[in-house]
DNA sequence: TATTTTTGATAACAGTGTTAACCAAATTGA
DNA sequence: TCAATTTGGTTAACACTGTTATCAAAAATA
């Protein structure tokens, strides 16, 4: 008898259409503003229902993530199958990635857990503007002694400064505690690079 | 009289104590669990009392911020002063960065917005494998064409994530919109520096 | 001393995630 | 077919969050 199998379809459905609810509830509102209240009002179903397919909010959010993961991994090898030439494929996907990013921004949020309260915040501060400004300098200096002086020194400083981050919050994300002092090799490899393509002769 | 004078000294003391409770908590349970009642408690205050002294949650939030970005700032600038080329300039001053952003781990999730609930998130999905797997497979071929075979796949995949995610979360956390399509330079800049010397003959 | 201003506390509002208790309908077993 | 049991779902509550309106007491001013 079909009957257990209409159960479970059933269940899957329940299930699809709780994450569709909660997918519109992000696309319109952020995913931080996300709530089970509104996800169970957009089904008409009661709360603790939700419970019985997800079990919690977090593991909803998982969801997500995964499929974001799944998607930008999928696009990645595509876009890879498009080029002969490590070195085209690394440049496509590169691109691929940013993308990625900016067109599916909420799923990128959700990935990296960028918390993002910080956007209203980080435009307030002109305590920023220090640091930049000691990044900048050093880099017009460098750019000053080296070969190309028509460098642009903002677009160097922002490479400089995202890279710096990008090492930082990569190994915040996947590790809780202090950096395997190891780890800095990465850092190292990554500015020496950078320096290099900058202060070359 | 000293009256008017011990009054704003007093309330610039309450807020100073508002302060340092507040970060008390976030160093001891992250800033993610601070909140005004715990800070209510901790200086034995009634909790409207906080709120003649910070307009909300936020203000406070941003104190900090504030005092991150000073702090990096000073710290770059003292090791920039500690070398003469501009190229050691930079080298000191990322590992300086990197260094800072660990040992006030707290300072530097608040400044760029790290929401944190991705770590515990990110360790369990097996989707991100994915990913790497194919930005991995391709680097091992850019590194089997090059004439240095012995360059260590991992560490430049590791490099090559950062880039990508440091560029994006930086350019998210300044501007909420889409990126401006010229954006997109940083990330030619930084990328083709990155396969240039991966695959350098 | 009387009046005004300031200071702080109580209590509430509107949210959040989560769960215990309960009920009715559907399913199962005798 | 009837009783027992499981299942699906709801109501209501708990324990939190940020924020604010109301009000009493204390302090400063006239």
């Amino acid at each position: 008898m079909g009957i257990a199998e209409r159960k479970i379809r059933q269940k899957e459905e329940f299930r699809a259409s709780i994450l569709e609810a909660a997918w519109l509830q992000v696309l319109s509102d952020g995913w931080q503003s996300l709530s089970i209240r509104k996800i169970a009002d957009a089904i008409e179903y009661s709360i603790p229902v939700i419970y019985n397919h997800f079990e919690n909010k977090e593991a909803i959010l998982l969801e997500f993530t995964k499929e974001g993961f799944e998607k930008l991994a999928d696009t990645l090898a595509e876009v890879k199958g498009r080029h002969l030439e490590p070195a085209a494929q690394l440049e496509a996907m590169a691109h691929a990635y940013w993308d990625f990013a900016f067109e599916h921004k909420e799923y990128y949020q959700l990935m990296f857990g960028l918390g993002i309260p910080a956007c209203d915040r980080v435009n307030q501060i002109a305590e920023m503007k220090q640091m930049a400004t000691v990044m900048i300098s050093t880099i017009k200096e460098a750019i000053a002694m080296s070969s190309r002086k028509d460098t642009d020194f903002f677009l160097k400083y922002h490479t400089y400064l995202s890279i710096l981050h990008g090492l930082v919050s990569i190994q915040m994300i996947q590790k809780e505690g202090k950096p395997d002092e190891s780890k800095k090799m990465i850092l190292q490899d990554a500015i020496s690079g950078f320096i290099s393509s900058l202060v070359t002769v």
